[in-house]
DNA sequence: TGCCGGGGAATCCTATAGGATCTTCCGGTC
DNA sequence: GACCGGAAGATCCTATAGGATTCCCCGGCA
């Protein structure tokens, strides 16, 4: 109970509402809720058995978050979709903290950090087939994979900075591109030889190189 | 109350949560609450004369905010201090973000922009009292100074994440020292000045020298 | 003196109720 | 055929109630 503290604490989950909070979350991640739809709150809690005020509760929570927008006295709707733009903002965004929390990553880290991140690699190779249990496999370590970059550079505010552009993305993502796996992961291994090796300059150019092959990705055709 | 409305929206104030929720934030943002301390849901219900309904809707907005953080089944604090490291890491965040916004905003800034960056350093000018109210004035303008460049630069994820550590400034900042208001806003027309003559490398440096001049003078002697 | 256990008060959490607002549909009018 | 007005239904918003948990104090015991 102590380990796994990283960022939530221990054992939240007593209450109601962070259960519904996390039943709403992964409704919109996996797209059961279509980004720029209507989401009622009596609906919501009629479907999970619930009263309507710890579904308001949660609403709220992930309207800070961004997943929803408020129109008051008309409801709640999924945030819609990134545009080109803002995809492009988003990723420019990303290329200013992220080469940096890799290159610092390949500096500071200790060795306990560089063993996770080799197992964080190990664990996560070979996304083959192209299912839908497949992609979201990969989107957890791709998650996983930056924050610990983050971590290893000892910077909270770019984990949280980058945690945030990554819920967008996964919804994004989905629409355009699901063979992506493979192709991440080697940009991933190239990051994480450069951190092990302990070569800054070379951390922050894969970690470039990823997101602007990223970017490519899913930009629309 | 027309051109108050910059990322709000026109007149979102019909709905009881809203006026709670910025009431709330003002009791943080002033210290009414102190750093730390305990926030009884039912308390603020009586204190502002609301059932607790709303205030558990806008608590939980202020906890993705990270204004407050959440105890299960034992309520609300507010968010501690940040300590020296913690605060240096957001200066670092911000010198990641901030001086590619001020070069940006340089570069694309059209007219319009730039008019309205010379009326906000207009009007801002001379902190000359150290009262509480000054400060309040100068760090409204900070916060609208900071955000304004991100917009010159075209990039809502900049605006945003500054707007996130604006907050956490604002909380800390007060129990160091009041009477920066000269200093920041020298720094600011400096940055202005470059902006406006369309030097993307000098508005850098400015932004720069800024960041690490404030952070100094936060940071505790 | 220090530690432990129990009881009452305060607080939190969820459900429910009723008033207010919005949406939708339908008939009437131009 | 197009536009406008009103009524029914759904939804949102706030208040209130009751059960569950925690906090706090105080008396008993080592």
């Amino acid at each position: 109970m102590d380990a796994a503290a990283t960022a939530d604490g221990p054992a939240r989950r007593a209450v109601l509402v962070d259960q519904v909070h996390e039943a709403i979350k992964a409704r919109i991640m996996d797209h059961a809720i279509a980004p720029g739809e209507r989401v009622s709150i009596d609906g919501l809690a009629r479907e999970l058995g619930v009263s309507p005020t710890p579904v308001r509760e949660a609403l709220a929570r992930l309207e800070s978050a961004q997943l929803v927008v408020k129109e008051p006295l008309r409801g709640y709707r999924t945030t819609p979709l990134l545009t080109p733009a803002q995809l492009a903002d988003l990723y420019h965004f990303r290329l200013l903290i992220e080469p940096w929390a890799a290159a610092t990553a390949a500096e500071r880290a200790d060795a306990d950090g560089l063993a996770r991140l080799e197992a964080e690699l190990g664990a996560a190779d070979a996304p083959e087939s192209d299912t839908y249990a497949a992609y979201r496999a990969f989107s957890a370590h791709d998650a996983r994979f930056h924050q610990l970059i983050a971590e290893l550079a000892g910077s909270d505010q770019v984990r949280e900075a980058f945690q945030r552009t990554h819920w967008h993305l996964h919804i994004y993502r989905q629409y355009y591109d699901r063979g992506i796996g493979p192709q991440a992961l080697a940009e991933h291994r190239r990051v994480a030889d450069a951190v092990l090796a302990r070569d800054p300059a070379a951390a922050g150019d894969a970690m470039r190189a990823h997101l602007e092959q990223s970017h490519a990705r899913l930009r629309p055709a």
